[in-house]
DNA sequence: ATGCGGACCTGTTAGC
DNA sequence: TGCTAACAGGTCCGCA
């Protein structure tokens, strides 16, 4: 369910709340997600405060003095600030409450999501430690994504979801971010020119830009910190349109599978 | 190193 | 209306 800016929607939506409050328990209602919850995250985090919540790529960070918490939301996770005397619903799997009475709530129905407690540099954690550079960061540029893409056979939609390359773009952005290129999706990316380089980041950038800037995109059930859904599946240009005919050139916009995943695009501005 | 398919889950929707 | 199959925002792992 969410990419980087329904990540950030909730990061930004949960850290006023959050940040200077002390943990004083948390309510483990399952265990098996994507990763066992570690048994730690039950016996250290009660009694810090929270510092600051961060985000590195998808994930979120929940900083405090004796360590992190590390936090995936999956394809269908969200979380939300709850009273933490509302009662939990079928898929709510962790409370992280707080002094205040107020609780940080997981749901997630897939299960694919994840909450780790990390000790130490949670930069140097296996699953962060060779992530791609950010794509709103300045080292996130035209000549980095040239040079990364030398000699690779694989289609362009397929490395630009790579989090090895850059992390945050997932598969609504990518199809979007090329559309806006004028990028077709089974383009080899080690094909890319600079100059297509140069639009491909530029398109990056701005659609998740303003998609953070729209709270995210609701397919069906993301919901930020409060509750509330996303507004940028209006400005969506082919991303779940097929058959419809594209508001640029009037070509009707495409479908086709690429890593077992769908992709949307233009036959007409794309290529 | 690269590239691909499978795996992990449940819920919703499309199609017969 | 009901059943089944396909599909859904992610990404790690293992194999060729």
């Amino acid at each position: 369910m969410p990419e980087l800016p329904e990540v950030e929607t909730t990061r930004g939506g949960i850290a006023p709340y959050v940040e200077g409050e002390v943990v004083t328990e948390v309510v483990l209602r399952r265990r098996k997600l994507r990763y066992p919850v570690p048994q730690a995250l039950l016996v250290d985090l009660p009694g810090q405060a929270v510092d600051k919540v961060e985000r590195r790529g998808k994930y979120l960070l929940l900083r405090t003095e004796a360590g992190a918490v590390m936090i995936h939301l999956g394809m269908s996770g969200s979380l939300r600030l709850v009273d933490a005397d509302t009662p939990a619903e079928k898929h709510d799997h962790i409370d992280i409450v707080f002094e205040n009475g107020q609780a940080l709530r997981l749901r997630d129905p897939r299960r694919f999501g994840a909450m780790l407690w990390l000790k130490g540099d949670p930069m140097q954690h296996k699953l962060l430690i060779s992530l791609g550079p950010e794509p709103l960061s300045d080292a996130f540029d035209a000549e980095y994504l040239f040079q990364r893409s030398r000699k690779r056979k694989q289609a362009v939609k397929l490395f630009v979801m790579d989090s090895h390359t850059v992390v945050g773009v997932g598969n609504i952005y990518a199809s979007e971010a090329l559309f806006r290129a004028g990028i077709q999706p089974q383009l080899a990316a080690g094909k890319l020119t600079r100059q297509r380089c140069v639009a491909l980041v530029e398109a990056i950038k701005t659609v998740l830009s303003a998609a953070i800037q729209q709270g995210g995109t609701t397919l069906r059930d993301f919901v930020d910190g409060s509750g509330k859904p996303g507004y940028f599946k209006q400005e969506l240009q082919v991303y779940g349109r097929v058959g419809e005919s594209c508001q640029q050139c009037g070509a009707t916009i495409k479908q086709l599978r690429q890593g077992q995943r769908a992709s949307y695009y233009c036959p007409g501005c794309q290529r």
